[in-house]
DNA sequence: GCTCAATCTTAACGGTGTCAAGATTCTTTC
DNA sequence: GAAAGAATCTTGACACCGTTAAGATTGAGC
């Protein structure tokens, strides 16, 4: 073996070895450098292999942005979980998931925007993208179930606190939201204050 | 001169009527094909220009997108205006603004995406561009403060209002919720529901 | 009328997604 | 084990993108 070997051999993935490594990569590179650097090109160059590679493993790039964005759901459906798994009653299970939810987005903005993001879609998106989606989802209608047990849960209830949750991560992303212009210290307080459900109708 | 002039002559434009002919190129490019579409070159050319000649009125395709952007804010503040103003009292007036604010956003879709969506900007955006958004946030503040007159408005009521109408538009736009989804008819309605705030406590 | 600044064009550079053709490698089958 | 075939990777190309440099063309002011 000459000296560096940057590039490993040709087969040295195998069975969609090089498959997982580039959804590896261009997470890694989202992080890094964030969604304008992520080019299918450098992922390829990062992964060690030629431009056109990827077209092995993924239709096109869109493909591989999928994937990206299913673990991508993964990851926020654990964070979620995560958050809940520390709280004993329902209703601050219902917080912790909604908090969760926020904090998730701000933790990984450009993984965030990966996810949701894509506007001008006409077909209706992967599948295994689709299940993972609402996986998600249903982390927090179960856990709005568990707040009113026994009572038929209004599928509006649901929308609306996904809703709410996911306006407050946009909102700190895109438009500049930040806790300190509302005389708060963290964005979790922020959060904590915009989502909490008592104080919604005082202070009108 | 060659028998076909299918771009106006040089100059034909003047004190900046390209300027504005590139703006209002490139939102009709943002309405008719989306964002994918909406490429520097592409304006130039609908516009009957050279390819480098946008770069005597913008920095670069930011800037242009961004006095789309600052359009965009415009209208997005009359069409609230204009929902508004059907209403008598401040509660009507207040809801009118939300679903005016959601319907905005669910009728220019590629152009809502365009206002917020961008996510990786570390400068603080034009100046211009600020300044409209916040002509269209004052919008919502003020109908907040109208409807409590003499108290003290909390800012985080107005920002949790906003919130929920950005999540609410960005859930339509991005994660595909549909009104038949919940069984209501047009997306008018479902917003409604939504943001109707005497629905918010009850059926849990 | 000449000068000067503004504007536009042409040409080019590096980068992008994508595809076709060929080379290479693993797997399967005899 | 060797041949055949499928899977995988590379090379090279195409069209498009944002952007810039160098020149041509135009209108305005002295």
């Amino acid at each position: 073996m000459p000296k560096k070997a940057p590039a490993p051999s040709p087969h040295s993935y195998h069975h969609g070895h090089l498959h997982d490594a580039l959804v590896r990569t261009a997470r890694h590179i989202l992080e890094k450098e964030g969604f304008a650097a992520l080019s299918l090109r450098r992922v390829a160059h990062a992964a060690g292999v030629s431009p056109a590679a990827p077209y092995h493993h993924f239709a096109d790039k869109q493909a591989l942005l999928d994937a990206v964005a299913e673990e991508g759901f993964a990851a926020l459906r654990s964070g979620m979980l995560a958050r809940m798994a520390k709280k004993a009653n329902p209703a601050a299970r219902l917080d912790a998931c909604g908090v969760g939810y926020v904090l998730f987005a701000v933790e990984n903005p450009a993984l965030f925007q990966l996810m949701f993001g894509r506007s001008d879609r006409e077909e209706p998106a992967n599948e295994a993208l689709a299940a993972a989606s609402e996986l998600a989802q249903e982390v927090l209608q179960t856990a709005v179930a568990q707040c009113s047990p026994g009572d038929k849960v209004n599928p509006l209830t649901s929308l609306r606190l996904w809703a709410l949750a996911h306006g407050v991560a946009k909102l700190i992303l895109e438009a500049g939201v930040k806790p300190t212009d509302y005389g708060l210290k963290s964005t979790e307080k922020l959060v904590e204050s915009l989502l909490d459900r008592g104080k919604w109708e005082k202070a009108g």
